[in-house]
DNA sequence: CCCTCTGTTGGATT
DNA sequence: CAATCCAACAGAGG
């Protein structure tokens, strides 16, 4: 599901769910969702992932979860290897009653000692965890990521040195070398905040719209940083209206001006903006 | 029922 | 660089 504010929410769903827990059991579900590195690339499968997860979990509890843009570490007390977790498009985790039967999605199931599982499901298999030792688990954590777009927020200045490239400014914020966190809505949404023109050239950004940008990402992720305390992920934008100003909106009008709302491909998604507004 | 299109991701290829 | 395809699956629409 994630983009940044999924995966936050993922990170505090899972610290909630098992702190204080011992997990005394994983069971492998499939083991094609263990991989030897964060990656959709069924290549990267990892043989014998299954047994180093189990024997990195069973017996022990969690010691603390970080997150850099997508990424989850997950570390746990006196065990040398941690767990990188990656969610890609439709990758979640929920708790369940332990007695409840696993649904056809279910990847890994982490037993508890409350009498509880914790699922790890992913209905189109790109989502992924990795086992790495503590010492690498940092490194791992961020490598090839820029700064995490809430927890290091971005200046002008800095903006502009990481967006030097020609390349349009919507297809550079997907980037995540540039900015770790920003999927495809977020970005489109931090444009019309911006009054950006997606199709900009990210070098040919005055500084007017480089600062206006990079007010604009903290403030479009922070309210959707707040969910609930239930057993699912039930994240802001899940189960109801769509909660944003111009995503899956073409053709309706633009909340600010009433313009037509446009939709374009750019790098194979969807962009939405509003013609009027950002120029 | 079938076919096509779409998709909150990221990597490889052309 | 940029566009395209790919991984594997579900849901919507024609």
């Amino acid at each position: 599901m994630p983009e940044l504010p999924e995966v936050e929410a993922c990170r505090r769903d899972l610290l909630r769910w098992t702190d204080g827990r011992t997990i005394t059991d994983l069971t492998v579900e499939d083991p094609a969702a263990i991989r030897y590195k964060l990656s959709t690339l069924t290549t990267d499968i990892l043989v014998d992932g299954g047994d180093i997860v189990r024997s990195t979990v069973i017996g022990t509890q969690t010691e603390r979860i970080d997150r850099h843009g997508k990424r989850l570490a997950w570390r746990f007390r006196d065990r040398p290897m941690g767990l990188l977790l990656f969610l890609s498009m439709t990758g979640r985790w929920v708790r369940r009653p332990q007695n409840e039967p696993l649904s056809k999605r279910v990847r890994l199931n982490f037993v508890l000692d409350d009498g509880y599982a914790v699922w790890f499901e992913d209905t189109r298999r790109f989502a992924c965890v990795t086992p790495v030792p503590v010492e690498d688990l940092a490194t791992a954590l961020a490598v090839g990521h820029g700064p995490d777009a809430l927890l290091q927020p971005v200046d002008a200045a800095t903006l502009r040195e990481r967006l030097n490239t020609k390349r349009a400014i919507k297809v550079a914020l997907l980037d995540q070398t540039v900015l770790a966190g920003l999927g495809n809505i977020h970005a489109a949404e931090s444009l019309f905040r911006a009054k950006i023109h997606p199709d900009t050239p990210a070098n040919e950004l005055t500084s007017a719209q480089l600062q206006a940008l990079a007010a604009a990402i903290p403030v479009q992720l922070a309210p959707f940083l707040e969910h609930s305390l239930g057993d699912d992920p039930t994240y802001v934008n899940l189960g109801g209206e769509n909660p944003f100003s111009i995503y899956q909106r073409k053709g309706e009008p633009c909340p600010v001006c009433s313009t037509p709302i446009e939709r374009q491909v750019q790098a194979g998604r969807s962009t939405f903006w509003c013609p009027s507004c950002q120029r």
